[in-house]
DNA sequence: CGAGGTGCATCAGTGCCATAATACAGCCAT
DNA sequence: ATGGCTGTATTATGGCACTGATGCACCTCG
């Protein structure tokens, strides 16, 4: 009834993107660690190595990942938490604010949903 | 920096639906009365008539809103109810935990950042 | 010096979205 | 009845995002 914001139908490099991006915020992906090769990762997430190089494209201009050509890439030092505070950053300013006024709309307090985990 | 989810690169015809959601449960759009006709609400928004007739397509599937050809769309009896019951019940289900636990990941807690209203 | 692993550029295909130009069917007030 | 308002169906078109197949440039290791 309602095809609002399903993570389901959301580019698969954008799915990617914030899946890599979680891996380096908690630490699955350790600072000066290696990423998994595009192809690597394709064939274990069974999409097409373009799309995951295009995942990890903002990384790599974002300064997060540097790239060994021929070798692979690293995560940068800092990454982690310089990654963590611009998603909180933008999240606080773009997405929160919808998805507040959406919650107060809907009758739903964010105090009681904090606690179910 | 992050391309995540904002409202603005989002298919018109879903934001017009939001819009008139919106309306809809506000009150802006009082259950009987009869809906900007489809030309006046694209002149108005600077829209195609097409892509509005589109966004009201989904409400009278849904039944929340009847067509009397040649006259109008109006809405129908307990749509404001019934369009947020059923709003409620995708956002806890579909949205909210994933919101829940990016927000967890980022260090932020959904209580404190329901008084900033 | 190859072999096999990297990332990356190029080109092509597909589908959705939005727009446009008409045209039609129904209702209503003048 | 006629003009003007409703929603709707049709067809075509341009743009853009996403995905995909192929091949090349680069590096490391034995």
């Amino acid at each position: 009834m309602n095809p609002n914001r399903p993570s389901s139908n959301r580019p698969v490099y954008l799915k990617l993107r914030d899946q890599i991006a979680a891996a380096i915020i908690d630490g699955a992906y350790p600072e000066g660690a290696m990423l998994p090769s595009v192809r690597a990762l394709a064939a274990e997430q069974g999409a097409n190595p373009l799309t995951v190089a295009k995942a990890y494209q903002q990384f790599q201009n974002d300064g997060l990942v540097e790239v060994q050509r021929g070798v692979g890439m690293y995560v940068v030092r800092g990454a982690a938490e310089r990654l963590r505070a611009a998603e909180r950053e933008t999240f606080l300013r773009e997405e929160w604010p919808e998805i507040r006024s959406r919650m107060q709309r809907l009758g739903l307090d964010p105090a009681d949903l904090a606690v179910v985990l």
